[in-house]
Parts: structure tokens; C-alpha cells; sequence
DNA sequence: CTGTTAGCGCGTTCAA
DNA sequence: TTGAACGCGCTAACAG
């Protein structure tokens, strides 16, 4: 494996020359530039990341911590569209991403977490499903630890960015559009985990449209879960025209119990995800592009690490329907 | 940030000294032991993981790549519990694991891709999906360029182990079942792949099983599609009296097409997945650990990389029935 | 525009 | 049982 110093012998120049060349500073004249280059495609060389990383003090990594709190969330596709965005886009930007879900550092304190962190040289770290109850990860960011970039919940300051879409509007937005086709006397709003982020955002959402259109909004937490979705709907939605549901899961589960209750309701749901396509059974929701909002994570960590004041980044919601026959595509 | 040279001095010792107790040399007196690690205390140290993967040349890094064909892999779960299983794996044998998507290496060449890894210090790595076609990685490991791990298809060398369950039995096994229990006359079998791996190993027990029992088995690849399930099972289902699937997604493919054609087929998947529970029609399948699966590929680059040569690791599977009681759990 | 040199933090001989 | 010294491969002054 050819270092530095090879390709220095083999061109004729000092290592910084190379290092010049291979780092694309300016100050290089083309004939030097193409001999370094030559040697660097004789040799087959490769830069050292690792050495790179030792002598720059600049590693280039981020860890992308995903908040895991049950084995579902271990499964499912928004998480992985959270990888997938951001790996990629990790790759374009030559960062080098660490994948972390919250499960590993259960126990820990923030000290320790820190520290952890240190060890490897991450260098900032993107938060995907932060709650407001982590107080580890709260406090490593009040002690501004690291750069942070935190998806969903609107933290912002010198060294932390968010990045989201904007949850009051898309619910808002949701709502009218539910109230408007259906005209319900009363709707039944099943909230997700009381004192959550993106939970308070879109219930604020709910509230704002309900209000406006003068209908009865009888909300309620159901905790993001299929479970308790069904027990609530079991015991509201004999009283309400609609339901509106702060995730496509937790919209499934009402479904579900519609279908065992034997009655019709019109439900959305919210997130967009595939499952929604397999259920049989008319219903649309906030459809949210996980990949991009990853991808804008990362466009943000860059950011960051560049030196530049944190932000909040707004990435757009649509409404949907999907279908079945859009799933098996 | 505390070095080595800092916990040195605190503790008036030399830097070896310190090593040596970080990385629990023996022949170290208790005595020193005990004052390196109360400097370590006071000063908080943390060792430089990148620093000690340049000096020790072994960076402990492993390369998980999976393989991706399909938007609809990019948001599976299979994918994200190989993921997860990986990494909570790794955080316990002290590895770093990178994780890669195959698009990310669409076009580059095998000395590429291996370049590419070197250049990141990659000392190992897995292959999740890896399938006949992909020329530039079993260029990769003809060469012997690193040692490899491959979930679900049966290569083995000195520099390569392969984990996976006993398809072949499996199916065999998932087959025997469904003969038992609804005495068919004629099976249709959706195969997966032409010529890929693990395709033609649940063939062959579908074949097995079919032979033994002595029933006509109508087999057709459906390339692990819905879609191309859903015609399959329009095209045969009349002839058939069961329909044995190669993956859950074709299982339910066959059953959407069976509602529209409004006929009852007992119908079978293989995989297990949580989707399965969703479309409120009995069906069994073949159950696969992912998570533990990628555990055991883990310990299996620990294994090559202690020096061991490869070996074939099988992981047990079970035959199942997922209902929507148990996925909303 | 280019080359020399001094670290980066740690592991690893090798003397002591 | 310990510590001084070298080197891993690279970047970043600095000098020319």
C-alpha cells in the first residue's frame, strides 16, 4: 500500500506537494500538479484517511444517533429512510457517517456519552427522534458539546441546527382539508406523546384549524402507538365524524378498529409511509420525504463544521393518498 | 482534551507505561496500574481512536454493505434489522462499523471499490444481499482483497465465512407443512431470482419436499416482486391448490390476487416480516432472525480477523404464523 | 510555487 | 517491570 512519501519519491517532490495536490489547494503549478498525479495513478495510491484524520485534527465523521424507544421503530422504514438519505449524502460531502441508535447508549451518562463520542472523533452529531424526556442528550447540547443537527424538534443556536417540516402547518393544513370534504360536526384527534416535540407542533395544528372552522376537536395522546390508537378509537369515535391521527400507524390502528366496530369513519394519518398502501381503506395523509430532510441534516452538519451559525431548515410536506397500487411499484 | 502524554506525566510514568495499561498488558505491577488509571480518572481521558488506529495498523473498522435493487429494499425492515443487529454487535466486540449502501457504488469498478475501502482503512467486510450478478465484488473476493463476510450465500475460503439459514431446509420444511395440511394436488411455487442465491437453494427444497410427498409442483420466478407475484398468481392459481411463496412480499402479491380473483388458496411466505401481519388473511411463513443472523456476522469478522480461517455459520429458522394481534404488540 | 520539518496520539520495540 | 525513542501517514507552518 503506497503512502505519501512513495508517491513524493516517484514524482520527485516533497510530500506536502503531494498532499497539496491530492487536497486541491490552488498553488500548484500544472506540471508539478500532473506529475504528482501521474505518480498517484502509477503507485495506485490512496490517501490515509485515518493518518489524515490524526494530522488534520479534522476526522470528517458524524454520528447519526436514532432514538429507538420500541422494537418497531428497530423495523421500520422512516428510520431507514433517515440512513439512507444521509449515508448518501454523507458520501457526497466525503463524511464519514457513524450509525448509533440510542439502545447502545442506554445507561450512560452524558459525560460518558460525550466521551464516547470523543473517542471515536466524531466531530457532530445529528439527532433523529430526539424527545424532550433524553436528558443526557439535553445536556450535551446546553453544554454545547458538539455541533448538533436535530431533526424535528426546533432547537436552535451557534453550533445547533434543526431541520423539520413545519408540523403545525401540515396538520393544519390536514385538518381543514378533513373538515372541508367531510364537514364533521366533531372530530377526534388521537395526539401523539404528551410533551413531545413534533406531538405539541401538529396539535397546535389540529387546534388552529378547528378553531377557525368552528368544529368540536376532541383530542387526545394515544403515544404514537397502534395499540392505544385502537383503544381510542374504540371508545371516541361513536361521537366523532372524523379522525385525524398524528401518525399512519397509529391511523392504521384506528382503521383497524373502525373495521372491528363496524362503522365508518374517514381517518388520516400522518407520515406517508408504505404500510398505509396494505391496509384497504380510503385514506390520506402528511406524506414527509425522510430522505431529504436527512439529506438537508447533513447539508447542515456541513454547515455547521464550515463554521456557520446554526439554522432551522424547513423541508415541505404534501398531502396524500397512497394506494395499493402505488406500494408495489 | 487529555493525550496519553498528559495521563503520562500526571501519573509519572512513561507513555508505554500508559498504553500498556489501557490496552491491559500483564506485566504491568498493580501498583502502576492503579496510579496510570487514577490519572486516567482525574483527567478524564479518553484514548484517540484514530491516533491508535494509525499506530496499531489495525483499525478495527468493518465495511457493511447491503445491497440495494429496489426503492422498496431502502425502506425494508430486513435491512434495518441486519443493520441493527450489526451495530449493537460491533459497539460490544469494540468495532466501527461503516455502513454502506450499494448505490452509493454504482459504476465504480472492483480496484475501485477497493481503493475505496483501503482508503478508509476497512479491514473487513459484509455482504448483506450480495447476489451472482455483482461482478465487481466476487471479483473482490476471488482476489482475496479482504476478508468477507456474506449473509445468505454459501461462499467459504480461508478469508471468508458466510452466515445464513438453511434455505433449503427451510423451505423444505415450510413445503412438508403445507402438503400435510391441505393435501394439494398441484403447488405453485413463486421462486425468486433466476440464478440467485438463495433462490436456488429454496427451490431445491421446495423440489425436495414436492418429490418426496409426490405432488406436481408448478414452480415460476416472480423476482421476489409483488407485481410480478400478483400475475403469477392470476396466470396459475386456478391450476394450483396451494401457493408456496419465496418471500412474505410475494406471498402477499399472491394473496392480493387471489382477493380480486375472489378465490381461496392457502397461501405460504418465507421471511417473517412485520408487514405480514397486515393483510388479515391466514398465512404462514418461514420466520428468519435478521438481527441475530448479523450478530453472528459479526462475531464471524471477529473470527477472520483473530486469524481464524472462514467458516459456514447456520442459523436456525422457524415456521410461523404472524397475525395482527402479535404485530401491534 | 516548492521542499523541509515538526507534530498529531498512540503502539511497539528494545534497553535498562 | 518500566520508559525512551521511533514510526504510522499525513497536514500545516515555515523557509526558501
Amino acid at each position: 500500500m503506497a503512502s505519501i512519501t512513495d508517491v513524493a519519491k516517484r514524482a520527485g517532490v516533497g510530500v506536502s506537494t503531494v498532499s497539496k495536490v491530492m487536497n486541491n489547494y490552488s498553488n500548484i503549478s500544472e506540471a508539478t500538479r500532473k506529475r504528482v498525479l501521474d505518480a498517484v495513478e502509477e503507485l495506485n495510491y490512496v490517501p490515509n484517511a485515518v493518518a489524515s484524520a490524526l494530522s488534520s485534527k479534522s476526522s470528517r465523521r458524524v454520528a447519526l444517533v436514532v432514538f429507538i424507544n420500541n422494537q418497531r421503530q428497530a423495523i421500520d422504514e422512516i428510520n431507514m429512510q433517515y440512513l439512507f438519505g444521509a449515508v448518501n449524502r454523507a458520501k457526497e460531502m466525503k463524511l464519514e457517517v457513524l450509525t448509533v441508535f440510542s439502545t447502545e447508549l442506554d445507561g450512560m451518562s452524558a459525560s460518558q456519552i460525550s466521551r464516547h463520542f470523543a473517542s471515536l472523533r466524531i466531530q457532530a452529531i445529528i439527532l433523529y427522534g430526539l424527545s424532550k424526556e433524553n436528558e443526557e442528550f439535553h445536556e450535551l447540547i446546553e453544554n454545547d458539546a458538539y455541533p448538533f443537527v436535530v431533526v424535528d424538534a426546533p432547537l436552535e443556536g451557534p453550533r445547533i441546527s434543526y431541520v423539520t417540516v413545519d408540523h403545525t402547518k401540515a396538520q393544519y393544513d390536514m385538518m381543514i382539508h378533513m373538515i372541508d370534504e367531510h364537514n364533521p360536526k366533531s372530530v377526534l384527534y388521537l395526539a401523539g406523546r404528551r410533551n413531545g416535540y413534533v406531538t405539541d407542533l401538529r396539535l397546535q395544528g389540529a387546534v388552529d384549524a378547528c378553531l377557525e372552522r368552528n368544529v368540536h376537536l376532541n383530542a387526545h395522546y394515544a403515544n404514537f402507538s397502534e395499540t392505544e390508537a385502537i383503544a381510542m378509537t374504540h371508545k371516541h369515535a361513536h361521537d366523532s365524524n372524523v379522525i385525524v391521527c398524528a401518525s399512519d400507524l397509529m391511523a392504521i390502528g384506528a382503521v383497524s378498529a373502525l373495521k372491528h366496530m363496524d362503522i365508518f369513519r374517514p381517518v388520516c394519518g400522518y407520515d406517508g409511509i408504505t404500510l398505509l398502501g396494505y391496509i384497504n381503506y380510503r385514506i390520506e395523509t402528511v406524506k414527509q420525504d425522510f430522505y431529504d430532510i436527512s439529506v438537508n441534516a447533513i447539508n447542515a452538519v456541513m454547515s455547521l463544521l464550515e463554521g456557520n451559525p446554526g439554522e432551522g431548515i424547513i423541508v415541505p410536506h404534501r398531502i396524500i393518498k397512497i394506494s395499493y397500487e402505488d406500494v408495489i411499484m
